[in-house]
DNA sequence: ATGCATGAGAT
DNA sequence: TCTCATGCATA
């Protein structure tokens, strides 16, 4: 593990008000895309169909919805499996900040973008008076300040389809099986199970493992959301990020049972905000409409963005999210369902 | 546990 | 302007 590519994305950045998190970043897009199903079939499949297209998406979508209580496409899918281990709340055990950072990145596999064939402008060819809005930037999101974290992934390199092969001369077996195994999928998500069974064993919450990292001092790791460690367990990740934080978390379990093992010989002691973030919440109707729109059309353009955005009275940037968290959520749904 | 958001880096 | 890794806020 370990190889590096060239990519030591260090690119600091000031802006941190606090210093509490680096920024990191690397990433590989292009591999992946290569191996994406090319561009879809751009086309009118929906010409002429105008806004009545529209409405059928969206009464489509409107029926889905209802469906879905009972049914389940549950849009947030998750990375292989779904594993349904409630979240114990063991409060309160260890506790520690640090801030760092991890990039992660590399790999690729074959996701498949089923999805994308239907390409054809649904809004183009909605009506033309839902294109001419006066589509007001809405952009900017009102106040927030705060910084984000990243991981730095040094590990983690091979993709699946990737191959080691140039690496070390004994590679070629031994590594092979290794960092196969690294990313396997089902070694993954045993992983993801086993740890999340002996962190509860521990007592320790994912908020606390996720600021526990940082005390490992891993070179480039620092602390993770409770957010994180959650989706980490139920690997709702992608796959990279999953292959990325593994050997961090698997750092991070051994130092913790053995400090415990130490804590049964020896008697321990033990001891131990600014601005909020609004959220919006998007009403169901409109999200229905969205999911209508995003059935049809995944990656609308800016001008679709807020032709939308303003159909639905919604702000344009608000709209442009949600879109790019619906990609995210699709393609971790489409590499569970690769496995 | 999950929805909406940010920001770095890639395109 | 997108993707990706992550996070804050909240149900």
């Amino acid at each position: 593990m370990m190889s590096m590519n060239s990519k030591q994305p260090f690119s600091m950045h000031p802006m941190l008000h606090e210093p509490k998190y680096g920024p990191l970043h690397t990433s590989s897009e292009a591999i992946r895309r290569a191996c994406l199903p090319g561009p879809q079939l751009q086309s009118n499949i929906f010409a002429g169909f105008d806004e009545t297209l529209l409405r059928g998406a969206e009464a489509l979508a409107a029926v889905d919805i209802v469906t879905q209580k009972t049914h389940p496409f549950k849009p947030d899918a998750t990375y292989h499996t779904m594993n349904s281990v409630s979240c114990t709340p063991t409060s309160s055990t260890v506790h520690l900040h640090h801030p760092s950072v991890l990039t992660t990145h590399h790999s690729h596999h074959p996701h498949h973008q089923a999805s994308q064939g239907l390409d054809g402008d649904l809004l183009d060819h909605l009506n033309p008076a839902l294109t001419l809005g006066g589509v007001p930037d809405v952009g900017s999101t009102p106040s927030h300040p705060h910084a984000h974290m990243s991981a730095i992934n040094h590990m983690a390199h091979h993709a699946q389809s990737m191959n080691i092969s140039h690496n070390h001369a004994l590679a070629a077996h031994t590594a092979m099986s290794c960092s196969e195994n690294e990313t396997d999928p089902r070694e993954l998500e045993s992983f993801a199970e086993r740890f999340k069974q002996r962190r509860i064993k521990l007592g320790v919450t994912q908020a606390d493992v996720g600021s526990a990292l940082a005390n490992l001092k891993i070179p480039g790791v620092g602390c993770l959301s409770q957010s994180t460690i959650c989706r980490f367990e139920s690997l709702t990740l992608s796959h990279n990020n999953m292959v990325a934080l593994k050997p961090i978390l698997e750092a991070w379990l051994e130092e913790a049972e053995r400090a415990q093992r130490e804590k049964m010989t020896k008697p321990e002691i033990f001891s131990g905000g600014d601005k909020k973030r609004k959220r919006t919440s998007i009403a169901a109707p409109e999200k229905r409409s969205l999911e209508a729109y995003f059935a049809v059309q995944p990656r609308p353009s800016s001008e679709k963005i807020a032709a939308i955005a303003e159909k639905l009275d919604l702000k344009k940037n608000v709209v442009r999210v949600w879109f790019c968290n619906q990609r995210q959520k699709q393609k971790r749904m489409k590499f569970s369902a690769t496995y």
